[in-house]
DNA sequence: ACTCTGATTCGAGACGCG
DNA sequence: TGAATCAGAGT
DNA sequence: CGCGTCC
């Protein structure tokens, strides 16, 4: 997923990579990518060797996630919109292809295992994470009085698509591609107790790299995405000095034509172009997703329904019901200091 | 020396009890 | 599933 | 702090 070794590469510029605090998005609405958070959350909570799991057998870890997550974002006066994934496009079939086959693998070797470790390990990277779980996890946003945004496709690009129209500050995920599809920031580890904060901001990467939005595109492209091959023989390095040199793929191919370059570039590195090397339909992905109009979109933090939450998580899941109540008594007072402060402010921003 | 590639390893939640 | 790091190979 | 529990 994402882009392959941008991270790195970004490394190499002063200030591209800024470190944040989490007092610094106080206020601000933050995008967040739901299945990549669950996954998450399933898979920390894999630890032991086991899922949270209710009396019916269904599986309860990814609300209890949630629920304590989205309430401590609201403590850090953050306003969460979750969004959630539709129909993936054609482009990422062989990815997912590939993802369904590394499951497979893992769940066999889970099986094969012969000692705890390992067992859990595979464990681990078999998680599923289903439609069911996804649609509770939303019931239970929408009772806590957090938007909730259902892309048409991929969630990435919707996230990106609510950053660039301005109806949020940024992107909190770890996937690097939402830079590619035009969020002006991504904010790494926002809820990470180990790791620090990093915030990435697009208009940076232009300005120090001396790139433009789809001369960036493009790298990425080179790099490699989840939608495309790429070149072999060609990383990090040449992938930027390509870009700088012949300012795109599409120049840098046609160049191949002229015998000069073409020897140049097979001498040095026998670099070859695969066939059906799809950067086009890639790069007019990466600028044209298929996403929700934000003149569609009215993103609304209410306040939560109490006790509805207590009947959903309590009655219909099974939870602890004082840790429940714990939980919701500090719901209600990081809504209410959320309004307070959101009087005091009247023009925060985004 | 530089760059790409592949293998490997680790860690990814939140809480509270003792 | 990725990200970081290391070893190895190719130029 | 480390470790086990949460369901």
């Amino acid at each position: 997923m994402g882009i392959k070794n941008l991270h790195k590469l970004l490394r190499k510029w002063e200030n591209v990579i800024q470190e944040r605090n989490i007092q610094d998005f106080a206020g601000k609405k933050i995008a967040i990518d739901i299945s990549i958070l669950v996954y998450q959350i399933v898979i920390a909570i894999r630890n032991t060797g086991t899922d949270l799991v209710n009396t019916n057998g269904d599986i309860t870890s990814h609300l209890l996630g949630i629920f304590n997550k989205t309430i401590s974002m609201l403590e850090k006066g953050i306003y969460p919109v979750y969004v959630f994934d539709g129909k993936p496009p054609n482009m990422k079939n062989s990815i997912l292809k590939s993802r369904r086959e590394q499951r497979k693998k893992a769940k066999l070797k889970m099986k094969q295992a012969d000692n705890k470790e390992d067992k859990i390990k595979y464990f681990k990277r078999s998680v599923v994470v289903t439609k069911k779980q996804l649609n509770e996890c939303s019931q239970l946003i929408q009772l806590m009085g957090i938007p909730v945004v259902n892309a048409p496709q991929e969630a990435d690009s919707q996230c990106a698509q609510l950053a660039k129209d301005g109806l949020v500050y940024g992107v909190s995920t770890e996937d690097m591609d939402i830079l590619t599809f035009g969020s002006p920031r991504i904010i790494r580890n926002l809820s990470s107790k180990k790791k620090e904060i990093i915030q990435i901001d697009l208009e940076k990467i232009l300005k120090k790299l001396e790139l433009n939005y789809l001369q960036f595109i493009d790298l990425c492209i080179l790099l490699g995405c989840d939608y495309c091959t790429t070149i072999p023989g060609i990383g990090m390095k040449k992938a930027y000095q390509l870009i700088k040199q012949f300012g795109s793929i599409e120049t840098f191919i046609e160049s191949l034509n002229e015998t000069d370059i073409k020897k140049e570039y097979e001498n040095l590195n026998k670099s070859l172009v695969p066939e059906n090397y799809n950067y086009r339909n890639t790069s007019n992905y990466f600028q044209n997703p298929i996403v929700k109009d934000s003149k569609q979109i009215n993103l609304q933090w209410t306040e939560p329904d109490y006790d509805k939450i207590l009947e959903f998580m309590v009655s219909q899941f099974g939870f602890n019901k004082s840790k429940i109540q714990k939980g919701i008594a500090r719901l209600r007072r990081a809504y209410n200091s959320l309004n307070k402060n959101n009087k005091q402010i009247p023009h925060y921003i985004c």
